[in-house]
DNA sequence: TTGTAAGCGTTATCAG
DNA sequence: CTGATAACGCTTACAA
């Protein structure tokens, strides 16, 4: 079985291969019944275009390169698996890889897609990705954690939070905590912010978000367990009533934390978390928290990359809207 | 800056193209120093040979495919990872597909890898994966749902699964409840079997698993909330006091149906879950599982696909030992 | 050991 | 609108 290819499918249909070439790219300049006679031997032939061949003349790769720090981490994992979704409907495959929030390896990953000859890159930057710098002229969209100078496309977490954080004040929490994520991390100090937000414009009370009640952590679980460790263990009256965690990993973690405390959720601790992974309907009791529109970020991405939408400017991110998921983990608060 | 290729690299290195070539793909006949010489103009240049047309030539794509049926699913998002990291030792890349468990997808993603001429296809198939043909001669090694007829590597479900119920009999368990996997499924029959036999060779008592103790479920979290509602949702006394669980998904579901039945774990119940997935520590209490080497199953897929390591034979898959990774979710039965 | 040159399967340029 | 034909950038016999 000699491999069927262009000629074999030209010759059969007595046309030349320039012509199939052209149907196979559905060329407008193609007559309709030639295009219907040669789209028929190719399928008799089951002929398949061979895309190395192809790229090579066309610089054209269908192939989208997408790297993020940490597949296992549940919210990248469904982001990956949006964006394949998204590339599949236009003809594009996906090469996925980790940097494991490493720059180095980061650079490396996206110099091999480069190379790849990918038709752009979705990226998740690492932590420290200042440290590199990004080859020009590859379309490339940064996503989720957004950085100054790119185009990224994400979701807003700033106000995110700030909804996050207001919907417990309206439960009538007034000592609330805050799980922040890696200092020097953008979405980090963003979420941040939005706790600032909310804190501030409610009033005298909580005027000042003591820094006691704020704790630096990663975004992973073992991270949000330590530092819902940091915020929980100390006397009832010192202690947050609530707590607003940057991912929910962070919440599961607390959770865990608050748990092996012995402080009841919701009842003496309510938690809300960050990002609305599938896992924060499974937790028990199931976690409340705000949801990021995962596919529809990674579908703008995927479109962007395709110019089937206009890249988002350097300084004008795409940003959509959080969804708050309430769960079981918040209640109001208990009289002191 | 108008591309360096390999010509540009042969004129600044005195040599002929094919010289280059040979470096670089460090054919044995090539003199040391030449080779240096050669490779610090490569360096130099900072070229970067273009996969597309290499591959053309040379059949070799340096491309492995990897179709999964759900990356949301965490035991899959981690053999992705582990496979990539694998594959990226050996200078390799990974794209990924998700079949959704339905089997024309599956094939169509297929197709699309060959024609993409991976050089190799890990492949976890669908539940109806039986209705499709595999192309002939592209390498393919089926994981962890092992295939009759499929060269396959995965670990051992059945005396996992003997394992962990015989860990429940140990502690005193005899009416034990299993959370079956999809009927058609290869790997849930295998744990299925590990099941009965783990119950038969327990001597008289439980001689035959009643049928009441098993309930077929899909391996997702959902599923295996029916399910367990399904297995407690009964007098005490007909009620198993222990549940193996197909998978860690069905087995957290499991946790969440006794959550709503008010029946407390360990007391009351206890629950053993398989795969071993990261988010099996971090559940409240911490699961108790049959962990799967993920890692190693992963690695050695790509090995085999690199012909690192031999493939195993069409009826001799190589498999792994899983091992208990004791959690909080069980302990020996209360007394009736 | 190294150079030479013929393709690999498409697409794109030019005529016709 | 369609056909011929020259690239595309590299690998690999075959020579030297």
């Amino acid at each position: 079985m000699p491999k069927v290819g262009i000629r074999d499918v030209a010759k059969l249909a007595g046309v030349s291969t320039g012509t199939v070439s052209r149907v196979l790219n559905n060329h407008p300049s193609v007559t309709r019944d030639l295009r219907a006679r040669v789209s028929g031997i190719i399928e008799e032939l089951g002929y398949m275009p061979d895309p190395s061949a192809r790229s090579m003349r066309s610089k054209v790769s269908r192939l989208i390169g997408i790297v993020i720090p940490d597949l296992t981490n549940p919210f990248f994992s469904e982001l990956v698996q949006s964006a394949e979704q998204a590339a599949a409907r236009h003809g594009y495959n996906i090469i996925v890889m980790t940097s494991f929030d490493h720059a180095a390896k980061e650079a490396d990953r996206i110099g091999q897609l480069t190379s790849r000859k990918v038709d752009g890159i979705i990226l998740v930057p690492s932590n420290d990705f200042h440290t590199i710098k990004l080859p020009k002229g590859l379309p490339i969209v940064v996503v989720d954690r957004l950085m100054p100078g790119y185009s990224g496309i994400g979701s807003d977490h700033r106000s995110g939070v700030r909804l996050g954080v207001e919907y417990l004040l309206k439960l009538g929490h007034r000592r609330i905590g805050f799980i922040s994520g890696p200092k020097h991390s953008v979405p980090a100090s963003d979420r941040l912010k939005g706790y600032r937000d909310a804190m501030e414009q409610n009033g005298g009370k909580v005027q000042n978000a003591e820094p006691s009640l704020i704790a630096e952590a990663a975004f992973d679980y073992e991270s949000g367990r330590a530092a819902g460790n940091y915020l929980l263990a100390r006397a009832r009256s010192e202690r947050p009533t609530a707590i607003f965690a940057s991912s929910d990993q962070q919440a599961i973690g607390c959770m865990r934390a608050a748990y092996d405390l012995g402080i009841p959720i919701p009842a003496a601790l309510s938690i809300v978390g960050f990002d609305g992974i599938p896992l924060s309907s499974m937790t028990i009791p199931r976690l409340t928290t705000m949801k990021q529109p995962i596919q529809k970020i990674a579908a703008a991405a995927v479109a962007v990359l395709l110019n089937e939408r206009p890249a988002p400017s350097v300084d004008h991110p795409i940003l959509f809207a959080c969804e708050l998921s309430e769960g079981e983990t918040t209640a109001a608060p208990q009289p002191d």
